[in-house]
DNA sequence: CTGAAAGCGCTTACAG
DNA sequence: CTGAAAGCGCTTACAG
């Protein structure tokens, strides 16, 4: 291995100069940077993270925990984290829970004490006192797609005004009987979804049957499972709004095994926008969510408060979302009249 | 932050004892072990890894270099990856290269001389003279789903059976017109795909239609574009052999657009088996991948070059595939008969 | 502008 | 079995 000492051996020069040489803060004659330069082009030297790390106490890295790899959503969120993390060079360090609250804890204290600078964490569970316990003592930590309250800094989708939007959609196209099909409520983003949902219904006046109103669907065989016993139960929506895109696609499948088409017997309505959203048939309208935005945004902010002595106070970032117009919901009132 | 001085003066012995009751390599009294050990979980005491890597020389770490985060295969893949990585006690670190060699490059150098001990990578690209260095400097590294010749050790699906056993199956069933929609011959992967394909059709004395062999088709819209363009040119194969499943939803898409059935008037045979292949209309045939044992399996594979001093010559792990029929796939045989 | 030296927190050969 | 000391490769305050 190539240390500063062999740079400053062939550069004919003191170690010392070679780390000012190669830090930049400190002024070095020009003369004196070239030969530097030159020998560690030549040798091909890279310094000793371990020592730098040691040093410096900065490792460059930042860590990522996200409760599994399954969910279609976290592939897109962590390019945007990657990328962004890798422009202002830092390196990424990924851990997945399965939602396990002691192996987050477990990894949270791993990381903490090891290689990481700051921390972005992806998964909620109902005792977060570790995150809060980092967010006291000042450790650089962001939130994203979830959420702690305003406690801890966040980017997450703005969940209520897309619920909203979506469910306007739907009534602004002549659809009344609207089936809900959310998420647990015991996530604050399926909160907001259904309070968007709400705020439709009630802003035009609809009512909102409790029976078409099913919570804690978790994927897409749970909500196919529910719609044919939405349909057992002897129910016919005009409309269904899934609060996820895996959801709808179980929805779908559900309609049509039961031999009713889509957007013509029951319009489909999403919230994500996967990729898969644009290539099932119907093509899926949906709630488009950055994920990759909502990525870079995460990665920004991270490496924000770790450039910062100051004590920030906790900013929550509600990203945009835009309305994707795609086939499975029809105009009925276009049709009617 | 608290160091083994703290302990050290904590449990009333020197740092070398507290290092050696930790490490267990060393001969420690019972009763001097419990000391430090109690003055340890006091005081929450966790050694400074970068200490510990500048003097060991080892971060427990893991570096994991993937092409993209698009590809459904991945992440189960990395799944696998990861918790393997974790069992074994050490951390992940991934990089994204979008097929950019100099960026490949640039991470692996970076990762290489900062915090990791071995590295798993999933590209492939024709310039691997990078990889073939590491492999000469006795690095640990472990290619996975991509492979180089048989100079660097590799886990990889059972390419060349898979699509032999899956065109079998097609054979089976009557079809005999193939269309084959195959990725990017490039690619040694698509290349053993393509293989398996000739081999069934030649032993089943089959003829195969240079017009409905199509390669370097890499999407799900290049292979619904190009589904298209074979009904436009006047083809009508009897079943497609889509060598992925992201290609196979593209030929679905096609065929239905075209008003034709699955697999009543074309059957569509795909090959990975992600998640949405059971939900896309109708369920798709495919040969399943085992993505995440062969994550699993080409974790344990770099741990164990890690941990070996001895030069093992490279292994090429060929994990089995297996077939997975659903309802894309009929059978002639009856149908006709 | 540059060099010699201290020190970051560990581990381990050396001495006892 | 245990302690004092050297050293891993850096960075930076100190002195010049």
């Amino acid at each position: 291995m190539i240390t500063i000492k062999d740079v400053a051996r062939k550069a004919g020069v003191s170690i010392s100069t070679v780390s000012r040489t190669l830090s930049g803060n400190i002024p070095v004659a020009d003369e004196t940077r070239n030969k530097v330069l030159q020998a560690v082009k030549d040798l091909g030297y890279q310094p000793n993270a371990f020592a730098q790390g040691l040093r410096n106490g900065k490792s460059r890295a930042i860590g990522l925990i996200i409760p599994n790899f399954r969910s279609l959503v976290f592939p897109q969120m962590i390019n945007g984290i990657s990328d962004t993390v890798n422009k202002h060079g830092y390196t990424l360090v990924l851990s997945k829970t399965e939602e396990n609250l002691m192996l987050e804890k477990e990894y949270i204290d791993n990381l903490r004490h090891k290689l990481i600078d700051g921390l972005i964490v992806s998964t909620a569970t109902k005792d977060s006192s570790h995150l809060l316990e980092l967010k006291k003592e000042k450790f650089p930590l962001v939130l994203v797609i979830r959420r702690l309250e305003d406690q801890v800094d966040a980017v997450i989708t703005d969940n209520l005004q897309g619920a909203f939007e979506g469910t306007k959609l739907l009534i602004s196209r002549g659809y009344k009987d609207i089936c809900l099909m959310n998420g647990k409520l015991e996530l604050d983003l399926y909160r907001c979804r259904y309070a968007g949902f709400e705020k439709a219904m009630h802003e035009a006046e609809l009512e909102i049957k409790k029976e078409l109103v099913r919570h804690d669907i978790d994927s897409w065989e749970d909500s196919y499972r529910e719609m044919i016993r939405v349909f057992d139960e002897g129910y016919f929506p005009d409309a269904v709004f899934a609060t996820s895109d895996p959801k709808a696609f179980g929805i779908m499948k559900a309609i049509k095994e039961k031999g009713y088409s889509i957007p013509g017997d029951i319009a489909v309505l999403g919230f994500d926008n996967i990729e898969m959203s644009a290539l099932v048939d119907p093509p899926l309208t949906t709630i488009a969510q950055s994920f990759y935005q909502i990525g870079v945004r995460s990665a920004e902010r991270v490496i924000k408060l770790i450039n910062s002595k100051r004590n920030y106070k906790p900013v929550i970032e509600n990203v945009p979302v835009e309305l994707i117009i795609r086939q499975s919901v029809g105009d009925k009132t276009k049709i009617e009249s």
